[in-house]
DNA sequence: GACTGATAGTTCGCTGTCAAACTATCGGGC
DNA sequence: GCCCGATAGTTTGACAGCGAACTATCAGTC
């Protein structure tokens, strides 16, 4: 079998000092976090390259699936990013600086804006999107297309589980 | 069935959007991004009960798991924690500030130190993992025991290819 | 039509982290 | 015994994100 990995050391260290606790989740939730921490900056290396950075790709990109006409309003982005407003104003800030988005007035509510890609946004968040998938697909090239599913189902179960859908 | 739930209207949105792309692996690093981001504020409810951060338990908890005397080189912290040594001053800082560690000089290494949990930090810390513990198992308690064997041993065989042990 | 509570977005102050520059110390090679 | 590159930790400056306070607008009620 495999060699003991770091979770696994980190695990049996905790074994030994607190033998009173089950340690399975924490195993589990262990690897979970360490993966969010290598997955993290690999992801972030192929946005830097246009310009971006995790953050700011997730709002051209929720905006760019959105289908035309990419226009979208800041509380919606938001809400789908699980972020605050305040946060979301400085990301919109920086992209429309960037050239990426434009800031319009909505017509039906003054209190809110539209959001929309520009050409020179919906290009790069396009190809951004291309390296983005082969190089998370790379990433989890180390995965049989089995496991793959396997995985999916589980962490489906277990988003639903967490955080229900209405 | 169970209905669509977040993650898969992403994907079809990409999809309607970008026939061209292999959206697999997109959909199992999305779930595993969103479920990063509801656990980890589940997780740091229960830290800050104890007047901690997510990232100072780790050193205490890295601290008590190391077994007596409860002593370790700031330079081994963080690279097990996977963060920068400027972040770690810092850290140790705050924590030093609330008497859960304390630097002490090492007599073989006049550029280091050696951080020692205090009692206070040792009383702390073993409340918070006990409380962690329990909490993680709950968060977890959507998948049977078998599913949780199977995440854990597909999430191994990611980590181990994604950052092999040398 | 005026009032009231809810909602949209911004501003402000704070915090945790990082990268880069810096100081002090170690240890091997000549 | 002295250099010199490597190593340990700190300091500094910058930055993304958050929560709370604030302004403006909407929508329902009397």
């Amino acid at each position: 079998m495999s060699d003991e990995d770091a979770v696994d050391a980190v695990v049996s260290a905790w074994h030994r000092e607190r033998p009173d606790l089950d340690l399975t989740a924490i195993g589990v939730a262990g690897r979970m976090g360490r993966l969010a921490l290598v997955l993290g900056p690999a992801q972030e290396r192929v946005f830097g390259k246009f310009g971006l950075q995790r953050g700011e790709f997730d709002v051209l990109a929720a905006l760019r699936r959105s289908g035309p006409p990419y226009t979208l309003i800041p509380s919606e982005l938001s809400a789908t990013l699980m972020m605050s407003r305040a946060g979301m104003t400085s990301r919109l800030d920086r992209l429309e600086k960037a050239g990426f988005v434009e800031r319009a007035l909505d017509p039906n509510d003054r209190r809110s804006f539209r959001i929309r890609l520009t050409d020179k946004g919906f290009d790069a968040v396009d190809a951004a999107m291309t390296e983005h998938t082969a190089n998370v697909s790379e990433l989890l090239s180390g995965l049989s297309g089995k496991e793959l599913g396997l995985l999916d189902d589980v962490l489906r179960k277990l988003l639903d589980h967490l955080d229900p859908r209405p």
